[in-house]
DNA sequence: TGTTCATATGAACAATTATTCATGTGTTTG
DNA sequence: CAAACACATGAATAATTGTTCATATGAACA
């Protein structure tokens, strides 16, 4: 693996690696959010989802709708969708603990 | 999602978000690897190496197996490695940059 | 046993980053 | 146009964390 794609994956799980981001995305697989109803649903303030959703957009792995006076935002790609997807169902498979 | 599997899932994610400690459990994916290789390999202190491989021990990501002075470190099962070649293939895919 | 090699660990430091607060931009509606 | 609503942004702060250095543990070997 060449070292661009090493960083390249690496800012994307570092991306998805908090938990308030991850919770955002995770929203955002299936159907367009706002971010108010995301701020609202998931108790985090307006500016931070925002925040958050500036660096998600930045990687593509969400993207942005403007409807009105709404901005409704997406999963960019079924890549995100399937990868996602994917790590949960790994997640639920893999419950052994200490 | 429950908030649990989120932190978890999240967890994860951000011990793969470091680019030298994703190296790691890269080159621990198919075949076992001392630390001391492993440090070489990728360019990293001893130490340093041994401190990524504790996280991603305490995370199941990956396991040592002890053998004389050695230690190697292998991908803790099939889970992780599935993923990560899940993951691997999908950022290939999904080359797009601006 | 003492020395050397391989790895692990603890403390300290440097750098990154998540969060908040205040404010700015764009859109609708009076 | 002004006010209200939805979202974005910049600066500042607080917390986390990646990295290093020094040292400890454990195993092989003289």
């Amino acid at each position: 693996m060449h070292p661009d794609e090493n960083a390249q994956l690496a800012e994307i799980f570092h991306l998805l690696g908090d938990p308030n981001r991850l919770s955002i995305v995770l929203r955002c697989l299936d159907e367009p959010i706002g971010v108010g109803d995301l701020a609202d649903s998931l108790g985090l303030s307006q500016s931070l989802v925002s925040h958050h959703l500036r660096l998600l957009r930045a990687a593509r792995l969400v993207r942005g709708e403007r409807d009105g006076k709404f901005v409704r935002y997406v999963a960019a790609d079924d890549h995100v969708r399937d990868m996602l997807k994917n790590m949960t169902a790994h997640i639920h498979e893999d419950c052994g603990d200490d």
